[in-house]
DNA sequence: CAGCACGGCGCG
DNA sequence: ACCGCGCCGTGCTG
């Protein structure tokens, strides 16, 4: 009954504030972008299309379902089945490699993980990479964000006084009870997934302003799951390592990888592997997961996949890994015999997960429910936290308008919150905001708190949506 | 024309 | 075929 009370009521009229009043926009920013992207991805399908060999250029336009606008190309470089018959059928691309089929096995796959193996055979596959990161940032955000954009008066700030100035905002929904593990879940439009990993995804980020004459304030829990993970589990490293306050992906480089302590891990071949581990492990991750993620890894700094990364090295790895916090491998076990004694698993709080697929009679979605048992508890009690945080928080930011700060709550990002605060009081909700998520085990009348290793909250102030400071 | 499954990919 | 989401374009069907 307290669960219900503050995990699932007390965020309700933080989101609705947050779904109300929206996130600011610069729409000239995103039309602009989406004017460039345009541009860019015209040559990148000309220079695709310039591969199709001219005796088989009348059969691509035949087969191709391009609209009369764009009949100069003879073939669609959206579409993976058009692009699969180029690169396999075609021009034989990969020949002699073993290559993904599709789920349904009607084709080979023309996947980021395909083409990065591919990327070296032949020009046109880099060139496809590019255009599909243009596409998709285009349709997804560049030209869709706009669109949804509402003109409207938004409180603002200048010199100390305030007023309403003009301002186009998103309107995103925030579902409360969409998801199995207790996030919550973005849509129409989703602002969960706004890019920032690539250079050309991190601006679409520096669309989303503040109102004028405030801030951006960005609060995340640092490392949220593997400190739940530590907790939960008990496992002696990795409590030590963060009492100790270091580097969790560098201590696993260091365990699994044996390297002396006075010794730094490289980072492509040994802190970024074991990033991977530490994430992968509460996902139930398999020997061949590891090693399609790492193919990635590699792909992306430019290098090629080094021989000696097999399937067994990365089963080893993930073995090592299992040996050095061997307490975590018991805690997943327990949460499988759970699942299959009880037919759930629970959160710190209580927050319960069914997961009925463990009794499946097909081996795949059993495997698929067990891996769901390890992750759930540890995902949903991050949620849980998000939501105790957005509950003791509403009543702060309330009490800042009454004594006439502006200070709006504009979305959650899972271990995110972010909200516009005036500029003069931007870095006071910071370290409000930070005190909050820190403390948010921490009774409040004796001060006490029973978890494990210190919880660790990281704060930013923007002028635009970015990635770190 | 709408609706759907699929392949693909953005985020934590 | 590694957990949790939502959205896009294609290609097909009713």
């Amino acid at each position: 009954m307290e669960n219900v009370r503050n995990l699932d009521l007390l965020p309700q009229p933080m989101l609705q504030r947050m779904m109300q009043y929206g996130i600011a926009i610069d729409r000239d920013h995103f039309r602009e972008l989406s004017r460039r992207l345009d541009e860019e991805m015209r040559i990148l399908e000309a220079e695709i299309c310039s591969y199709i060999p001219p005796e088989k250029l009348q059969e691509f336009i035949s087969r191709s379902n391009l609209s009369s606008e764009d009949d100069y190309l003879p073939m669609n470089v959206d579409s993976g089945a058009q692009l699969a018959r180029l690169f396999f059928d075609v021009m034989g691309i990969g020949s002699g490699r073993e290559l993904k089929q599709t789920k349904s096995g009607n084709r080979i796959s023309t996947g980021k993980k395909q083409l990065e193996q591919l990327k070296r055979g032949n020009p046109v596959v880099q060139k496809t990479l590019d255009y599909r990161e243009r596409a998709k940032l285009k349709s997804t955000y560049t030209d869709a964000l706009p669109q949804l954009a509402r003109e409207h008066l938004a409180r603002t700030c200048w010199c100390g006084l305030k007023h309403w100035d003009t301002t186009y905002r998103i309107h995103s929904e925030f579902l409360s009870t969409r998801t199995d593990t207790g996030r919550f879940a973005s849509k129409n439009p989703n602002l969960q997934n706004i890019p920032v990993r690539t250079e050309l995804g991190r601006l679409i980020r520096a669309g989303f302003i503040p109102s004028p004459g405030c801030r951006l304030v960005g609060v995340d829990f640092s490392q949220e799951e593997m400190r739940i993970g530590a907790h939960l589990s008990r496992d002696r490293n990795l409590i030590r390592i963060f009492n100790e306050g270091l580097d969790p992906h560098e201590e696993t480089a260091r365990i699994v990888f044996k390297i002396p302590a006075d010794q730094k891990p490289d980072k492509l071949s040994q802190r970024d592997p074991a990033r991977h581990l530490n994430f992968g492990i509460f996902y139930g991750l398999t020997p061949m997961g590891l090693q399609d993620q790492l193919g990635v890894t590699y792909a992306t700094a430019g290098t090629e996949l080094p021989e000696w990364i097999t399937e067994e090295w990365c089963a080893e790895l993930i073995a090592d890994w299992y040996s050095g916090y061997s307490g975590v491998v018991d805690y997943i076990d327990q949460q499988r015999y759970r699942a299959r004694r009880y037919g759930i698993v629970w959160t710190m709080m209580g927050r319960v997960r069914r997961v009925p697929e463990v009794r499946s009679v097909h081996r795949w979605i059993r495997e698929a429910g067990l891996r769901q048992a390890g992750n759930a508890p540890i995902q949903g009690t991050g949620a849980d936290w998000m939501r105790l945080v957005m509950g003791k928080l509403e009543p702060v930011f309330l009490e800042l308008l009454n004594l006439g700060v502006w200070v709006w709550p504009l979305l959650t990002i899972h271990d995110e919150l972010m909200v516009e605060v005036e500029e003069l009081y931007a870095e006071y909700v910071r370290d409000r905001m930070i005190d909050a998520f820190e403390s948010v085990l921490t009774d409040e009348d004796t001060g006490e708190c029973v978890f494990r290793v210190p919880i660790k909250a990281e704060g930013k102030m923007m002028d635009y949506w970015k990635k770190g400071n």
